[in-house]
DNA sequence: CCACAGGACGGCT
DNA sequence: AGCCGTCCTGTG
């Protein structure tokens, strides 16, 4: 574990808000500089910006840049992907411009899964307090700049906790389904790493086969987590909202199938659906007092 | 005080 | 196969 910085050129396709507040992560916190910290495996990094530079600097295991690059998706070109969506239509032309800087982080596989099962009928307050808290009482403390981090526990951190202390940290019913998923992975009844090698739809049945993994969040963990597949559309209420206002336009949104969004989904967006629901979604989350 | 928001799951048709 | 009640907590 080593303090390190680094420097790099801003451009278009990295902003800070839109990458943190896009809804893909939780433990980034806004500090009253502007800039952001969060807690990345064993680290803890910083990230501001200028006009010109993106500012990291953090305690971390590995070097700075091999993280950040691997993190933050760097070597993906998002200036040809919101070229070929903008393309699409004025929706989606609509939607990039008032996301522009997000990129889709590629968090640990192990921790996304964890934090998408919390977020079943959750709010992202309520996600983030709870993550929050199991990483104080069962993560690794670190230390950046005087102020205390908890990592995100491992799966044998959490090996001897009970259903019931799961419930005291604020966990509700999820208590059971974080309980199971947790001994099913350190019982080996599911390989994590094994599913980077996996085709989408393999990958996705392996992980619904976790307790409290359904098709919303098998869908997020593909997405956010290092598996990092855009050929697959997560559909929340949001994005349910938006593809029927924008698309479908049935007066009763509930009345509209998954499988009528999903056709639509690929239909206009094909393998880059996962990347164009995040654009929609963030733009109408923020958004949906217009119209 | 009640209504509502947010997905997985199991029991029902 | 689709529909619906239940699970828990925070907010208005």
């Amino acid at each position: 574990m080593k303090e390190q910085e680094l420097t790099i050129e801003k451009n278009q396709d990295f902003e800070l808000k839109d990458i943190f507040d896009c809804g893909q992560c939780f433990r980034w916190n806004k500090q009253e500089d502007g800039s952001y910290t969060g807690v990345i495996k064993n680290g803890v990094l910083n990230v501001n910006c200028d006009n010109e530079n993106i500012y990291f600097k953090g305690i971390l295991n590995d070097n700075i840049d091999t993280i950040i690059n691997q993190y933050f998706d760097l070597n993906r070109d998002y200036s040809k992907i919101k070229q070929d969506l903008s393309k699409i239509d004025q929706y989606m032309e609509t939607s990039i411009k008032y996301g522009q800087g997000i990129r889709i982080l590629n968090q640990d596989l192990w921790e996304t899964i964890i934090s998408f099962i919390i977020s079943a009928n959750n709010n992202i307050p309520r996600i983030k307090g709870i993550i929050e808290r199991l990483s104080q009482k069962y993560g690794t403390k670190i230390i950046f700049e005087n102020e205390d981090y908890y990592s995100f526990p491992t799966a044998s951190q959490l090996k001897d906790v009970t259903v019931a202390e799961f419930r005291e940290i604020g966990l509700g019913f999820r208590d059971i389904r974080l309980y199971e998923t947790t001994h099913m992975i350190l019982n080996n009844e599911i390989n994590l790493e094994s599913l980077h090698k996996l085709d989408t739809q393999s990958a996705r049945a392996q992980l619904l086969t976790l307790s409290g993994v359904g098709p919303k969040v098998a869908d997020c963990i593909l997405l956010f987590s290092t598996l990092k597949r855009f050929d697959i559309f997560p559909i929340d209420v949001w994005v349910r909202r938006v593809m029927n206002e924008l698309y479908i336009k049935n007066p009763d949104e509930n009345k509209v199938s998954k499988k009528l969004i999903n056709d639509i989904a690929f239909e206009k967006f094909g393998n880059l659906a996962g990347i164009a629901q995040q654009y929609l979604f963030y733009w109408k989350r923020e958004n949906w007092f217009i119209r």
